[in-house]
DNA sequence: GTTTAACTTAACAATTTCGTAATTGTTGAT
DNA sequence: ATCAACAATTACGAAATTGTTAAGTTAAAC
């Protein structure tokens, strides 16, 4: 599992609800931090800076309720998000916990994988603003910027050679054949003589100085780093 | 109760559902739209353009996760909202649920208070509005006022200069397409030629002269300081 | 209802990107 | 060593895209 899908800080007066919490968690990929109840979470919150806050309602120095509000009333907090986590299945609770701004609700006893689905599926609404980038040691490639960074300078490539470039590194060591490459960056109704791939390759080479193209000959191209 | 507080398409097979839930979001200023079954969900969807949709899970004539997906696969329903609805309170189809892309679950048997207070969630949610002011050093960008201020002096910009240049501003490094920026700016049935945003960013380079709109050829523009 | 500013368009210039052709370089099999 | 197949280079013109200007339209302000 990836590491760092997300930071959540967990608040529960209850040790053994935080441990089955963080476990299944941390099983996923998260950075867990967590809170034995409110006046504890709003400390943490500011240092830990999580993504995502599971509240339980019911704790004793300040409630999951009271502790969403003040969360809510500070702009630092305004993108965070927040899940409700309690005993109190009924109604109009949970009517009260959505309406002080929380973003779902979870009922007690804890169910792991549908909390985990939960979860993801917070984090899926906030990561809609793809960042788009394919990342190596020493080299990015930001879509949504349109550039490679390497070694910490900016390169900026013309479209052919950029989207050339993405596509290749998109999935590193797997040979692209010329056709493939022809059919995703051009489309399948545009015609250009092979050469044309060989001379992008050539200028994307001589930007980046670094040989991250490699040729397979009588068949395609591959990205590799080594 | 205000009107239009946002569309919503609710589908579900059984009449009496699909009345008990329009009169409570009708209540609540949603403007509804119903549909009885998958493909009839998909096609309205199309022409109602809804910003949240309650789905169904068991329904004839494609149920509620195919619907979803067919939803989902379309990048025009990327942005939307969408609620599961369903008997199935078992924990294995709601994490298909969610897996499958959706926001949100609401079990059967339908709690009002509860159903709308979801969506009221949901929306808060989609409708966190773009902060008033864009901070740079030396560079503010205030909304509310219309003006920018460079260096400490206040520049006035017409309107679809300023929407253009708090547009780009609003994610710094952001590559913008021009069909992005047609679409934001004018709206996707007015038609404008392509150099008219030219003609803008032109303008905006003029008054401010310095040039914090980058030219990505091929692509779109980017706001960059540097 | 005039006047003014904002917005859009059209025409052309400037620029950049792209594709090709011609040539040279490599590689591996015979 | 030679040949064939393929890739790398290079330079150049065509095509695509954007910049700029001025003038025409539309909308807003007075």
């Amino acid at each position: 599992m990836d590491k760092n899908q997300g930071k959540i800080l967990v608040v529960d007066d209850e040790k053994d609800i935080l441990q089955i919490v963080r476990y299944n968690l941390e099983l996923h990929g998260f950075l867990v931090e967590t809170a034995e109840n409110g006046v504890d979470a709003i400390a943490k919150a500011k240092s830990f800076k999580p993504e995502l806050i599971i509240l339980d309602v019911m704790m004793p120095h300040k409630d999951g309720i009271q502790t969403c509000i003040e969360l809510r009333a500070n702009p630092e907090y305004d993108e965070t998000l927040i899940i409700f986590l309690t005993a109190l299945s009924d109604e109009p609770s949970e009517i009260r916990g959505l309406d002080v701004g929380a973003d779902d609700y979870i009922a007690k006893p804890i169910k792991p994988k549908l909390l985990v689905s939960r979860v993801q599926s917070a984090f899926r609404r906030i990561n809609k603003e793809e960042p788009s980038v394919i990342q190596f040691p020493n080299l990015e490639i930001n879509r949504s910027r349109f550039l490679v960074i390497y070694n910490g300078q900016e390169i900026a490539l013309p479209r052919k050679e950029f989207e050339l470039f993405a596509l290749l590194a998109s999935k590193p060591g797997r040979v692209f054949l010329r056709n493939e490459i022809l059919e995703k960056i051009w489309g399948n109704d545009v015609i250009v003589g092979d050469r044309t791939i060989d001379v992008h390759v050539r200028k994307i080479r001589q930007k980046m100085n670094t040989d991250f193209i490699h040729t397979v000959k009588g068949v395609g191209y591959k990205f590799e780093i080594r």
